[in-house]
Formats: C-alpha cells, structure tokens, sequence
DNA sequence: TATTGTCGGTTCACATTATGAACCATTGTT
DNA sequence: AACAATGGTTCATAATGTGAACCGACAATA
C-alpha cells in the first residue's frame, strides 16, 4: 500500500462518535508504528485536513475537508438530489432509510433519515456498507460493475447468522436481487433488521448507488414489504432523474413483475 | 515534501470553476510526471476522495470527503456559528464579508456572505487567503501565533503595488493592527478593495480565525470605514460567543479606543 | 520522594517505495 | 496517412518511508 494511501486511511478513522483522537490512540486503530503515524499526521495537518486541538494535543478534521465536500456537492449534488425522496420514503414507509453511492469498488453512505418526524439526520455510525451483507450492498453487487464480486468474496465478515458467508451463498442471493430488482438483507447485517433496496442510476446510465428502507424485522409483515417496495420505486426513480438519470428498461420490467405476483398474492389472500 | 502531502495537494485543484480536471491537465498544474501524478490519483480513487467520471475519463472530487465535512462541521460547527453574524455583517455594511479559520500556518475561508440582498453564498475562487497582503491574513498575524511571522516571509508574493514585500513593510503593517485592532488591506491584494478583519476566537483562547469585509475602494468614505470597524466588532464577538470562546480583554481595549479616537474625527469634522 | 506508565514527539540505520523518461494504445484532427 | 492529443504502463534509479529505540513531560501510584 502506498505511503499516501496510508496517510487517507488515517482520516477514516475520526468519525462523529469518535472525533478527537491522540496519537497513540490512533497508532493502536491503524496497527502502524507511532513515528510513521505522527508524520502521516503531520502531512494531514500541514495540507488542513486535520488540526490539532491545542488543549488536548488530539487531532481532530481539518477545514479542508469542508472546502472540497462545498467543491464536490456544487459539481455533483447528490445529496441536493437525494433530500427529498428519501424523506419521502421515510415518511411512506415508517422506516429508517439510507441512500448510498458507489464510488470506486466502495458503497459508501450519503444520507440517511429516520421516520416519519424526523427530518434527514446526520449520519452516525456506519460510513461504508459491506457489500454482501447490507441490502444497499447487495443491490449494488447485483447491478453495479461486475468486478465488485470478488471485492465483496474477499471480506465476507459474518455480521450475524445469516449473513452469506461463501461465494455460493453469495452469488445465490445477488442472483434472487437480479430476479425481484430489489436488494434484500434479511437481519444479515444487524439482528432484527430487515433490509430493502432499490439501485438508482445517474447520466452515465450506469448504477449511481442505492436507496433502502432498514425495517425493523419484529413489526414486519407481508403488507409493509409492499410497501417498501412500492416506495422504494417511486424513490429509486426520483431520486435516479435528480442525478440525471433513468431507471433501465430491465429493472422497470423486473418491478412490474414483481408488483404483479404481489398483486397476485393481495387478490388471493 | 512527502509522498503523501503531494497527493493530498492534488485535490485542492479541484474547485466549483474546474470541477473536473483530466490526467494531463493536472500534471500540468501540479508540475509533475504523468507516471507520479497517475499514482497517486489511483490512492485517491481508492479511498474515495476522487471518482473517474466514466464518460470522460476526467477525476473528480469523490464521496469521502463529503462524510468527512459531515463529521468536522458535526466536531466543530464552525460554519454554523459563522452563519447568522456574518449575514448581519454583509447586511450592515453593504459589503461582501468573509470569515476564515487558521488552521495550522494556514488561513482558510470558511464562509461568505454577499451584501444584502444575497444569502450566504458557496465560496468561488480563493481557498486559501496569503497572510501578508488580505485583511483576514494580517489580521491573523498580527494576533496569531508568532511562528507565523517566518510562513508569511517566505512568501511575500506582490499581488499589487501597494502589497507587503519586505519584512520591514510587513510587520509595520502588522504593528498598526496591534495597536488599533482591526486588520486593515489597503487595496494590498486586489487593487480597488480595501479589506477590513477583525479576530475571532475559540474556547482555547487563542486566536481562531477572522472576520472581514471586503469594501470597493471606490466607494470608501470614512464613515463607511466607522460602520465597517463598528460591525466587526459586533459580528467578531458574536461568532467567538458561538465559537466558545471571547474577545481577549487587550482587544477589547484596542476597540474601545479606536471607536473614542474615532467618534473624536467625526465630531471634530 | 521515588516508581511506573503513558503521553506526544524525535532519531538514525535500513530497505521499501516513489520517481520519471520512454513507452504503448486509443482517439480525434488535419 | 501523419499528427497530436489523450489515459495508462514499464523499469532502472534514487529518494523517501520505516520502525526500534530513545527523550522529556506529565499523571497516577506507592
């Protein structure tokens, strides 16, 4: 790994739980040597992307950050995009959702609002989703790029007891996301959460990221999950044209199938 | 300079006027080889920072760094607490005000404010202000840390005629500032603007950042220089209140006495 | 008061890593 | 067809990164 790549890493770890970290401290999280740490820090300080807090010798972010993320959201506005329907999904369906994107090989988070009074919150935990646990992970492996398969088969962490933990039940489980169109995660990431997802795509026609409803699985039912999914189209379309793009023929046809069997099943129950 | 602080340098050339820049085009900018400048986009693409936009093949600013500016303004809510006084500011003085934070040698805008009628707006140009030829960067050096005296020798670029170009005119300059408190440019970065700053502090009681007021030299009059220096206070006050910190008694003093001496002309005239 | 542990930060011999001239493949222009 | 861009790659050279050991300061403990 490259010298600089090492340096970034270093800014993963500050997060909002966690936003002031000593040297030492850090030295642990990154399993580095403290030399090597302090001058990847150093290099941090004097390009702005960290500071160090005069009283307590800790670093924390730096001012740069905010500039390039004002640069970023004014070339690229994908949270400007993605405000809305993603309040509205929220809202529809009483549920925390999350949109993400895929940047690189990675899934990362963009936004996030809890139900249905809350408005769009900042994120708190979570920065990157796993991809073969997480239904926003799973949505992107299963419409994103291709090579994103053996990124995801070489860290299949066992989140929980049903997360896929072999290249089997894996390519399984993307292969039923690209029968429904919908991602799925059912409490494969957290107990007790069931996941859905919708993929959005942008200008280059190519899958942008995801959108998903995190649905606690105790007051789960056949009922909510159509309507996770109803609004999850309406979302994943939305939010897709606000980023300059369409959602593709194929996906259309799979949800329209998908809402006909449901519909199938409502009549017969 | 490492490895690592060249790459980090590459991606302050990415700004809302050139929002996407190719492999060429940033070898040229940043003067390096093709070969080096490939790398290290490569590090930044892996963790996020850039993104190839896959029409063009050009890089630009990723999603990382959007998460990254979640957590800092989460941290440290610098532009949150600069928002409200500086509206006010820009509203008062009819001018476009600007407030920056020093971050190590640095001093970096945080915000701007276009008078009245606009609303706070996205910074354009300028990430970084020089410290011997802006009122926000003399300001900062006449009450800043004194190391910063050395990072602003070494570079005593000439913007325009009347610029700080010998340490002997620069810290004259930044004397005067010490005895009047109030950062003063007098058309020293760009001719027709006079720019006046006032400190900011935080709860380390050390200076934090500024406040300025950037007034076309053209339509300068000494009254408008009483309501500028008025208004700095107020909003200097206000943002170091929202900051966590207060103007040191010894400014305080300064500021009393300029308003004395001043309300002195304006009754003499 | 002496001891111990931890902190942020520094040194220097060592070797991994970065570097850039020259190269290739592709695309659009003249 | 020749040319001039582009993005991307190679490999010998050399600069840069690395980490065990060290330092001084501070805080808790005995």
């Amino acid at each position: 790994m490259s010298s600089a790549a090492k340096t970034l890493e270093l800014l993963t770890y500050f997060s909002t739980n966690w936003p002031e970290i000593g040297l030492s401290q850090l030295c642990k999280m990154a399993k580095r040597d403290k030399a090597t740490t302090y001058r990847h820090l150093q290099a941090l300080e004097k390009k702005g992307f960290i500071e160090q807090n005069p009283m307590t010798k800790r670093y924390r972010l730096g001012p740069a950050v905010l500039q390039l993320a004002q640069t970023r959201e004014a070339t690229v506005p994908r949270k400007l995009g993605v405000q809305a329907p993603l309040f509205e999904l929220a809202n529809a369906t009483g549920e925390t959702c999350h949109a993400t994107v895929l940047s690189g090989t990675t899934v990362y988070e963009l936004a996030s609002c809890d139900s249905p009074k809350h408005g769009t919150r900042a994120i708190i935990d979570i920065q990157t989703f796993p991809l073969h646990a997480t239904a926003s992970g799973l949505c992107t492996l299963a419409f994103g790029p291709e090579t994103l398969m053996e990124v995801a088969l070489s860290n299949l962490h066992p989140f929980t007891a049903t997360t896929a933990t072999t290249a089997q039940d894996l390519s399984a489980t993307v292969q039923t996301i690209r029968n429904t169109g919908f991602g799925r995660a059912d409490r494969s990431y957290e107990t007790e959460v069931q996941g859905f997802s919708a993929p959005i795509y942008d200008q280059t026609g190519h899958l942008a990221g995801a959108v998903s409803v995190a649905s606690v699985a105790a007051r789960f039912t056949p009922k909510l999950e159509h309507v996770i999914q109803d609004e999850l189209m309406v979302a994943a379309r939305q939010i897709s044209k606000n980023w300059g793009g369409t959602i593709p023929a194929h996906i259309e046809a799979l949800w329209a199938k998908s809402l006909t069997s449901e519909n199938v099943l409502e009549t017969a129950s």
